[in-house]
DNA sequence: CGAGCAGTTGAAAGAGCTCAAAACTAGTGG
DNA sequence: CCACTAGTTTTGAGCTCTTTCAACTGCTCG
């Protein structure tokens, strides 16, 4: 299952041998997480991280009047808080968005991948500034998109994420997210998420049963004024 | 003026002597950019990196319909496109605010100091991490915060930060910032930027000339929401 | 002194929110 | 196989925050 997070790397980088058998060799343990839980919780001190195998996972900071805002999605083969390498605890929350399956991996083994593998080390920097990137796409959806827009441009970003993992089938990939997840995401209340939809729901894509199917790809791109550059999917060295 | 650079490290983590003397050997050049002027472009090819010195920088990613969002605001001692090194391009371009120096970093130095020094590069990866973390804290601004509560946190975020490099006099700070890039950072109109200000002028802080002085920082961070938790301020080892 | 940018003000419109209730859906147990 | 429940989705109506558009003021610099 750690395929997906080597087909990831992999598809921004060459991964050698030597670097394959350090990535497997570090992980310890697997872990089963279901739906709705917390798989790290803001603020604690962390010594391991963890890939992401199966399932939908986010990163959600709460505010103190209990609105929560979801800052990132992750699909399998990320690693979901390798941050926490260096940043020692988390600003948010990990959450298991759908029953998730988990690769910890001890931080003192990425410090070992540090201090011996200089270019896995960079090609892990790289991922953390790939999440940053997401971030950031994040910032101008929630900032200066209206909600149709916004929506659509996050369908547009999991169908290339998705996609990179083999996870993506005639346009349609599997998303168990319910509308107030997605409203949590997408800075918008879940009764403005459940009307928005119904607009891509025209002819643009189907969303049910925890399954997305865009039925027009280029339309939904250009209503979203998707540009995927800011996710880096080219092969070169880091 | 590298000072400021590495007074920031050192509120997170020790910095030796052989490190020092690796990251004020990689300055190759000092660049003096004017307000408004693109310091790094969106999909350039980049060989090097660059602090700033002094000045206020900012990433902005533009829209096709002339819209605009600033992703982070740079406060001196910052580097403000150290994850070009692994991205090879960035997603965004990097502003001038105002008129700014900066110190040019080529690539090559922080190649040689991934190879050679583990520890800075930790150090370097977390600095970049610390930027998603900032982007995250934007996220919830924008995606859950009403105009004066986003307002009055990115003027919390600012005095913590320019605080850290000895830039806070008295609860004031030079931000020579336009209401229209003010309204680019907060995911608003200027006119609204304008109205929201007054509301804070209401005996929390004064904005203008150039400068920020907060009267009641308590009630400005109430008003917040503030937790500076994200900005990762204990000095430990990375 | 005039040009040009930044800031201020007003009025109307609109996107998205709130509150509240109804209609589904799926899983559970009798 | 059918009620029953709990969670999710859908619908309606009124309201609010923020935007839009447009004009006016005031400062700064050549």
């Amino acid at each position: 299952m750690i395929e997906r997070h080597l087909m990831k790397l992999r598809a921004r980088d060459e991964i050698n041998d030597e670097e394959e058998a350090a990535i497997r060799g570090s992980v310890a343990e697997i872990r089963r997480i279901a739906a709705d839980q917390v798989v790290v919780r803001a603020l604690q001190p962390m010594d391991f991280s963890t890939i992401l195998l199966s399932g939908i996972a986010g990163r959600a900071k709460d505010l103190a009047d209990g609105k929560r805002q979801i800052t990132e999605l992750h699909t399998p083969g990320d690693y979901t808080d390798l941050h926490s390498f260096t940043l020692k605890y988390l600003d948010h929350d990990v959450l298991a968005l759908s029953d998730c399956e988990f690769a910890v991996v001890p931080h003192e083994k990425l410090r070992e991948i540090t201090q011996r593998l200089p270019h896995l080390t960079r090609v892990y920097w790289f991922a953390t500034n790939l999440d940053a990137a997401v971030h950031r796409e994040w910032e101008v959806c929630l900032g200066r998109r209206s909600a149709v827009e916004r929506m659509a441009h996050l369908f547009c970003e999991l169908h290339v994420r998705m996609g990179l993992v083999g996870l993506v089938e005639d346009d349609g990939y599997e998303l168990s997210l319910t509308q107030s997840q997605l409203a949590e995401c997408l800075g918008l209340t879940q009764v403005h998420v459940n009307r928005t939809l119904m607009e891509l729901r025209n002819g643009l894509l189907e969303f049910s049963r925890g399954r997305v199917r865009i039925r027009n790809l280029a339309a939904l791109r250009a209503l979203a004024g998707f540009d995927p550059a800011y996710l880096y999917l080219d092969r070169r060295p880091r």
